[in-house]
DNA sequence: GATAGGGCTTCCAGTCACAGGAAGGTCAAG
DNA sequence: CTTGACCTTCCTGTGACTGGAAGCCCTATC
């Protein structure tokens, strides 16, 4: 099987696909004209690598993904371990964003929007205070 | 003002504050011997990116905000409409990942995580279909 | 005057996970 | 024999920096 075939039946790009073998993901066979030549198990691979990357996992933790998969005596332990982390950081990222749209939300509220040019918004990423003036404690507990 | 100086007030790296001369943010005079000289106005605007920066905004974003900032006949609607946009696209990031992280969390729960091999995050993985088998309903309503 | 240190400069490389594009080889159909 | 769809490798660019090397500047100390 060809490359597009592959990437159509792995859903990835050619490209990608070829910056995986060159990373060392995965290594297809090569026809004599030296065409990549890729078997079920190489698409089986890929795929798997699609849906790891679809989670979040970085480059390196499929690698570990990968070969845990195909360690037959692994520890499920591993295997949680790793996905417990990357579930962790998500959090992380998701808690960070949060608060950027929480502040953000504020802002943009306040901000009449109109031809005139008095802004809140603006008036905040100026100020040399950090964020918002509390609403009515300024040492609100956590 | 050098830049360590300049860097402790606008609580920035001194080589993020290079890189943001380097692209035109912000245009420090130099010194006889050529150090950078950093006005107030230097400190203002560097803080003023800052603070953008941490709420999310793109580099291309803070140079707009910038300009608006100075621009002392702007519309307060183009600040807001900049950052509805922005606070747009927070939303959908968030939003896919807090789809990563109910699906692995799922995974997470489901791996009893000890020694043996059998791990339902692998086989999650490695399946063809998309996903989780539904619990009940494979036709479950949206 | 020599030296040590801390600060400053520029320039180059690396990050992450690809995407875009150029130049050129291969293959099946007409 | 040509066309067009494939395929190959190689190089560059992305975003927003960070790290490090090589070398200049300035002040203080011996």
């Amino acid at each position: 099987m060809n490359i597009k075939d592959a990437a159509e039946r792995s859903s990835l790009p050619a490209k990608t696909i070829r910056y995986y073998e060159e990373i060392g993901l995965v290594r297809p066979l090569r026809d004599a004209n030296g065409y990549r030549a890729f078997r079920e198990s190489d698409i089986h691979k890929l795929t798997f690598l699609g849906r790891s990357r679809a989670l979040g996992f970085t480059i390196e933790d499929c690698r570990v993904l990968l070969s845990l998969y195909e360690d037959k005596s692994r520890a499920s332990a591993d295997v949680k371990e790793l996905a417990a982390r990357h579930l962790d950081q998500i959090g992380e990222k998701i808690a960070a964003l949060e608060s950027m749209r929480d502040t953000l939300t504020e802002l943009v509220d306040a901000c009449h929007g109109d031809h005139r040019p008095d802004c809140p918004i603006l008036s905040s990423l100026a100020l040399r205070q950090t964020g918002i003036v509390p609403q009515f404690s300024p040492t609100a507990t956590k």
